[in-house]
DNA sequence: GAATATTCAGATATTTTAGTCTTAATATAG
DNA sequence: CTATATTAAGACTAAAATATCTGAATATTC
């Protein structure tokens, strides 16, 4: 199972590529992005809270409400959504689960991890969510 | 949480590497592994049943049973564990949580990750359990 | 054959993750 | 001011992963 990511961590990267793609100051509201994402609704909002008690998202409530991003999308990466919602730990475990992973004691794979690893944080940090967005070839995102 | 691989299958990877250091039909019990790895007894039992029933592995009972490894230690490599124990999904799922991950309609990471998972890939399978246990720089199999 | 050390098997319990439901708060539109 | 559409919050349920317990089977040693 797993797959790096949680669950919840995957929907909320989902999402917030999704809010990247509406004009600053546009309020999305839950309905529309689980219809286009396919995510339960009440899972969503708790994740869209979570995140905006953390500062990403902003919210509004009332007609005409939603969410929106909480900040420029040129400062957000996908890494800082990661860092919000599962934490960064994968960033220096062991891929094997011994409880250290340093240079020392290395286990069988430490070097071939690290390099992995690396380029996972490269992946996450490279874009802001702006662009990552435009890059986004998923229909679910077309036209916005 | 998560980090690819699940508790169990860490647990298995741990442990099948610690029997690829012992002398083919020499048998290791539950007891010895859980002391030397610190993993729960029960649940480390369980595991390498498993892993006997598909073949891995070779047990015992009685006094001078336990476990040891169920083929040549050279054709084994630590995929054949994953794909016992966890499966192979994430070989062709997509990071982030998309129903399909291929070249047609790729996420916003899709290249990048594709990469990744390739060179998940060569660390599982470049080398059989017998060389990989050797690289071992962990206390835990020093003169095992 | 009896005592013992071990795996085997399956039931049960605990914890974590995922998902649902309900009510309150709030902003808008009329 | 009232009706309505929305988020906020927290309780609740469900499912999956992790861990423990107990008794049986089996091989060894004496
Ligand atoms: S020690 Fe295993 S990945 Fe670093
Ligand atoms: S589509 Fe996302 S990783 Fe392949």
């Amino acid at each position: 199972m797993s797959l790096i990511f949680s669950r919840q961590c995957e929907y909320a990267l989902q999402a917030v590529l999704y809010l990247a793609l509406k004009s600053h100051n546009e309020m999305t509201s839950i309905k529309e992005l689980t219809k286009r994402l396919d995510i339960p609704y009440h899972f969503l909002a708790k994740i869209l809270q979570d995140l905006t008690r953390k500062g990403l998202l902003s919210s509004l409530k009332g007609p005409t409400g939603g969410f929106g991003l909480g900040m420029p999308a040129k400062d957000i990466t996908l890494f800082h959504i990661v860092e919000a919602i599962d934490g960064v730990d994968f960033m220096h475990s062991c891929v094997m689960g011994f409880p250290e992973c340093t240079g020392k004691n290395p286990c069988a794979v430490h070097e071939k991890w690290a390099n992995l690893r690396d380029g996972v944080y490269t992946m996450l940090v490279s874009k802001n969510i702006a662009e990552m967005a435009k890059n986004m070839r998923k229909p679910e995102y077309q036209s916005a």
